[in-house]
DNA sequence: ACCCCGATCGTA
DNA sequence: ACGATCGGGGTT
């Protein structure tokens, strides 16, 4: 059963846990998510969209279930799903993939991640909740995780808002 | 127009 | 610990 609107349109911390285990597929890849942080508004510094809205961030600002991929470091892309309200600049961003076709894997990083994939800029935006070859299913969530400080960052170093679950043997 | 730096990763 | 590599966004 593919994940819909309902589920991106929660507060960004819940959306951030509750997709851990959850399939993500893309074409002929699909695995479980093991990794996300959230990224929540314009209070956020760490946030994209905490200076407001650039052609950059403004995927994050509509509505929620979209795709929001950005390049970085001049080599890598970072998947994100834009979550909350319409209007409210909030996103997961996807750290961490145990990949089950086409073959057992695990991409520990959201820039490894999208390079595996194949996934740029050209896929920012797509709807996840109705696109055909892009979307996630709602396997059983990882219940157990832990929550640490998001990677990479310098301001809003002190939120906990990192998940990492604990994938079951 | 310019310049600094970044939601990273691989190697040292 | 650090360099690669270049787009974005704030500043001039």
């Amino acid at each position: 059963m593919k994940l819909g609107r309902n589920f991106f349109e929660r507060p960004t911390l819940e959306v951030a846990k509750d997709l851990l285990g959850r399939t993500l597929v893309f074409h002929e890849f699909s695995g479980l998510i093991t990794e996300t942080e959230a990224y929540i508004g314009q209070d956020d510094p760490a946030c994209h969209a905490a200076r407001g809205r650039t052609p950059r961030n403004e995927i994050m600002f509509g509505p929620a279930g979209y795709s929001y991929i950005y390049f970085i470091y001049g080599m890598y892309h970072c998947l994100n799903f834009v979550t909350e309200s319409e209007g409210f600049p909030a996103a997961v961003l996807i750290r961490g993939l145990k990949l089950c076709e086409p073959e057992n894997r695990l991409l520990d990083g959201p820039g490894k991640l999208c390079r595996y994939l194949g996934l740029t800029r050209e896929h920012n935006g797509q709807d996840l909740t109705t696109c055909e070859n892009f979307y996630l299913l709602n396997t059983p969530p990882l219940t157990e995780f832990s929550a640490t400080a998001r990677i990479g960052i310098k301001q809003g170093a002190d939120k906990p808002w990192r998940f990492v679950g604990k994938l079951v043997p």
